[in-house]
DNA sequence: CGAGAAATTGAGTCTCTTCAAACCCCGTGG
DNA sequence: CCACGGGGTTTGAAGAGACTCAATTTCTCG
């Protein structure tokens, strides 16, 4: 698997949230670092680090997540291949969450100097970064509004969210095993709630056959039913073409 | 009182994020069209829309806030005087959340071509309206953390935003009743909990001598112990300069 | 095959919700 | 100047949902 396959994930997803030109992708490809690994467990980024470079997604999944004052952990949002995870930290210096990693993944990092030297030149590619750190918005508002919700949707609208994110980089389709591999335990720390109710929520799931586990891994064995329970609606994600 | 005390709150606000030149000053403030009023229970900016401008709050409390399948009101986060509510929808075009007040708001607009010729003639200040939004999305992630808390916390926390928030624009002081009059329905929305809960926590802030009622509004009489209580460290609001 | 991690299950407890009623503040009109 | 009305607040009580504790089973990987 050459470092072609991997960079292109970046234009893939950085394309289905705003059209860029040739020029402009191959000034963010040039931009990139070489790629490093981590295991799972790691932080990429620490919280209340001032980093001077944003990472880029290659493989795996990680998160946004803090600790708090109580020891618990609470997850802010996943992180997916293609995902600038810190752009953050290019605009607001220093972080007040961390990056870490849910399973070995391998990412890249652009400068900020390169990140600022490419927004200016490029405006259109200055809004897609803007653009791309909005949809983290909308999609941090969308797991807000949870909280108001049935627990049995809210774990639902987790899987469908995994699946879409994953689906528009080409990095999932349906009745396959998704390339996601976060513990109950992580959902639990996503959605706010106890590993214990996040077990039963999904027996649930998996009861009404809308879900599977085949080894580690989740499959989705009926999406619109999925969906439904959820009450999912995919234009959060603010994607250029549409899902089905 | 003139427009020019209101328009001043704007720069008060962005210069409280990202230091702007006067040049950028001024032409901001020559983008801002004649301000308009609208009284508590109405929309600003509807869901779903696409607004062609962006507005910019001068007085009053309004909320980002999304109506849920099931008939309740989830508020996203509370918009005070400075703030530019929908950049937001500048970005993504299509809101996925409508903007409503909470009180009689003022409130100017600012049109999405102009932001997008500001934005590129002033990079500086394109990154100044960047910075804004991610202050937002900071804040959604604080919210979002609440859900592994107490009840008290959060609710203590929420005064805590809302008085550092409007004293970072000269809009309060301790021991003066906040400039901030949403219900606790409003409080409920936003939290996610019910009134009746709200309520009894809001009871118990008022046992410890934290806050006190005076008609409509609320006072704060104890900035140290409340903050203890919240577990509230004000970096996640990436002021320039501190708050006491 | 064994060790460790993750998933599962059951039971008791506490938080938060819902329902329902009463109260209070404040502006309006007689 | 006081009665009235409405929105917002306060209070009580019962039930549902979620949490913790704790034990067991299953899976994965060396």
């Amino acid at each position: 698997m050459g470092a072609d396959e991997f960079m292109h994930i970046l234009l893939r997803k950085l394309n289905a949230i705003h059209q860029l030109t040739d020029e402009e992708q191959s000034a963010l490809l040039d931009a990139l670092s070489a790629p490093r690994e981590l295991g799972r467990g790691r932080d990429i980024v620490a919280d209340g680090s001032t980093p001077g470079q944003t990472t880029v997604m290659l493989s795996g999944t990680a998160c946004r997540y803090k600790m708090l004052p109580n020891g618990k952990r609470h997850i802010l949002a996943f992180q997916f291949p293609g995902d600038m995870t810190d752009l953050y930290s290019y605009v607001l210096k220093r972080m007040d969450h961390a990056i870490g990693t849910l399973s070995t993944c391998t990412f890249a990092h652009i400068s900020h100097e390169k990140v600022q030297d490419l927004r200016i030149q490029f405006p259109n590619l200055g809004f897609a970064f803007w653009r791309d750190t909005m949809v983290d918005t909308s999609i941090a508002h969308a797991w807000a509004t949870g909280s108001s919700r049935k627990t049995i949707a809210r774990v639902a609208y987790m899987f469908c969210e995994i699946y879409a994110r994953l689906e528009r980089v080409g990095k999932a389709e349906l009745e396959r095993p998704l390339d996601f591999n976060a513990t109950q335990q992580d959902l639990a720390d996503a959605l706010g709630l106890s590993l214990v109710h996040i077990n039963k929520t999904v027996a649930q799931l998996k009861k009404k056959e809308l879900i599977a586990r085949t080894g580690t891994k989740v499959v989705i064995l009926n999406w619109e039913g999925l969906q439904a329970v959820a009450g999912f609606d995919p234009v959060y994600l603010h994607f250029r073409n549409t899902l089905g």
